[in-house]
DNA sequence: CCGGTCCAATACCAATTAAGTATGGCGCTT
DNA sequence: AAGCGCCATACTTAATTGGTATTGGACCGG
């Protein structure tokens, strides 16, 4: 399992459309397919029904959502903390500083 | 980011040394070593310390230590979601039942 | 002051993984 | 019945990743 798998999943979920949700996520359509299928694989279930209309996400999906998004959602925080780290800790002035 | 990266960050900080960790995940010295550092690059930020003892995790890496700890456990709670799935959720007898 | 030791970092090569292009198969629509 | 839209697959190529071997630097003992 990656984090590229989980976004793919998620992303698959909301748009219910691989070829939409590739768009989303800049890639081409097989490689999504190939992602939500190895993240199938790896789990042992079966996430989506696929339809003529697209992709119909299963209850077991509805159900590892909510984790998936939130592991999504822990991952920007903690980039938004290094973000913050750097303004906080000025260990040795680098250049001039302004003031 | 990875979750490779993440689980390498984590068990580091758990080690305080690299050798150490790198048993723990069964790998060698110098892939912990670049994940750690390609995670450092990725994030612009330092999150140790190079000692003479080993690695010395930074206010940084503290900061961030929670949610990439969180990170992990979602991930094995979508693993055990998945894992339950498969027994509550019967589509067609794959092989002859016991009862 | 010098040699040994323990640490992380790097160079190099081999193997695995992942993306893109092109194409196939299936069901619905007209 | 023909066309269209969807996902799946085959194939090639580029990018990641891991392992082995080695280097450089700091501490410790003699």
């Amino acid at each position: 399992m990656s984090l590229v798998q989980l976004e793919s999943f998620v992303t698959v979920v909301e748009e219910r459309h691989i070829g939409r949700a590739a768009n989303r996520l800049h890639v081409t359509q097989p490689p999504l397919t190939r992602r939500i299928r190895a993240l199938e694989d790896e789990l042992g279930v079966e996430l989506f029904r696929r339809t003529p209309r697209g992709m119909e996400p299963l209850p077991t999906a509805e159900a590892i959502l909510p984790a998936a998004k939130q592991i999504l959602a822990r991952v920007a925080e903690v980039r938004g903390l290094a973000l913050g780290a750097i303004h906080a800790e000025p260990p040795e002035p680098t250049c001039v500083a302004s003031d």
